[in-house]
DNA sequence: TGGCAATACTG
DNA sequence: CAGTAT
DNA sequence: GCCA
């Protein structure tokens, strides 16, 4: 039961029909858009034709049971399904008989708070708390917020806020993040550190869960950024991550690589894709920069 | 018919 | 390493 | 699942 790629399919058809904007009125017309093939069109057919698809309505109880499991943070369709095949229905069940991770008791515990999305109005609110603290370490921080707030949606999953400082004046915002934090947690603001940043790096990174006070709590990422990678750090945490996919799979194919630090060329990997070489950096202050060296044209 | 992004953390 | 996360 |  190997479903990711066709999940991943589906997604991109779900990105495809967001994209197009206009109702769909036939099957001709939803063949037509990339990344929707044979099947898909079929069924949005059967939606136009009969005003739902009958797939769906054979989904069992047990689906929507491993559903819900795998929405926990830090369970994935592997333990969701396990849990399912184990026996359990609830999450006292799993409470009950499961040895858990921290992280996935806090998935558990926030489980509610963790589905909703964000307001954009909050998602603002939580950016300016942190940019707050951030320039009370140091004024000359620059922070800015990625994820779907970036590209404007009404809503998000989660906050993402990127770090960087400009370093020509000779200092850099090296340990800022552990201070950041512990002002943040001091402050009562953080509730749960999820994934603990990695050393004192210029690329550590927090992610972790937060609360406004008269909010409910919501996930938080932040992500330092060395000065001179910003570019591709904006591309990598604006996403979405299907845009992003195929932008590292264009790179891929000019034999470069696109990651979060920056675009990378004459990269040299094995026939199973495993890099040999890293290559040499072509690209990563801005992003720009970035999309004119694969040629992608920017905005 | 084979490939589908790239990387970091947890246990 | 498998699983999960971004 | 879709695509080259």
């Amino acid at each position: 039961m190997k479903d990711e790629w066709r999940i991943l399919s589906y997604r991109k058809a779900i990105s495809a029909i967001k994209k197009y904007k206009k109702p769909i009125t036939s099957y001709e017309e939803a063949k037509k858009i990339p990344g929707i093939g044979l099947r898909t069109a079929e069924k949005i057919a059967e939606i136009i034709d009969t005003g739902n698809l009958k797939r769906i309505d054979s989904f069992s109880e047990g689906d929507d049971i491993i559903k819900k499991f795998g929405n926990v943070y830090g369970v994935g369709p592997s333990i969701a399904m396990k849990w399912y095949a184990k026996g359990h229905r609830t999450f006292e069940d799993v409470l009950k008989d499961e040895k858990l991770t921290r992280n996935q008791i806090s998935g558990i515990l926030y489980y509610d708070d963790l589905q909703k999305r964000i307001p954009r109005d909050e998602v603002t609110k939580i950016s300016e708390w942190v940019t707050r603290a951030a320039l009370s370490i140091d004024p000359k921080l620059e922070c800015i917020t990625g994820g779907s707030y970036r590209r404007g949606n009404p809503d998000c999953g989660d906050v993402d806020i990127m770090i960087t400082r400009n370093d020509s004046d000779g200092t850099t915002h090296l340990g800022v993040l552990s201070r950041l934090v512990e002002i943040l947690r001091d402050q009562g603001f953080l509730t749960h550190e999820l994934v603990q940043h990695n050393g004192e790096s210029l690329s550590a990174k927090f992610m972790g869960i937060c609360k406004l006070p008269e909010g409910v709590h919501r996930r938080l990422d932040i992500f330092m950024v060395p000065y001179n990678e910003m570019g591709a750090a904006l591309l990598s945490y604006t996403g979405n991550d299907i845009f992003n996919r195929s932008m590292r799979l264009m790179a891929r194919k000019k034999k470069m690589c696109l990651n979060q630090h920056g675009l990378f060329m004459n990269v040299s990997r094995g026939r199973d894709g495993i890099k040999y070489s890293e290559g040499k950096i072509i690209a990563q202050k801005t992003e720009k920069e970035i999309c004119d060296a694969l040629g992608v044209p920017w905005r």
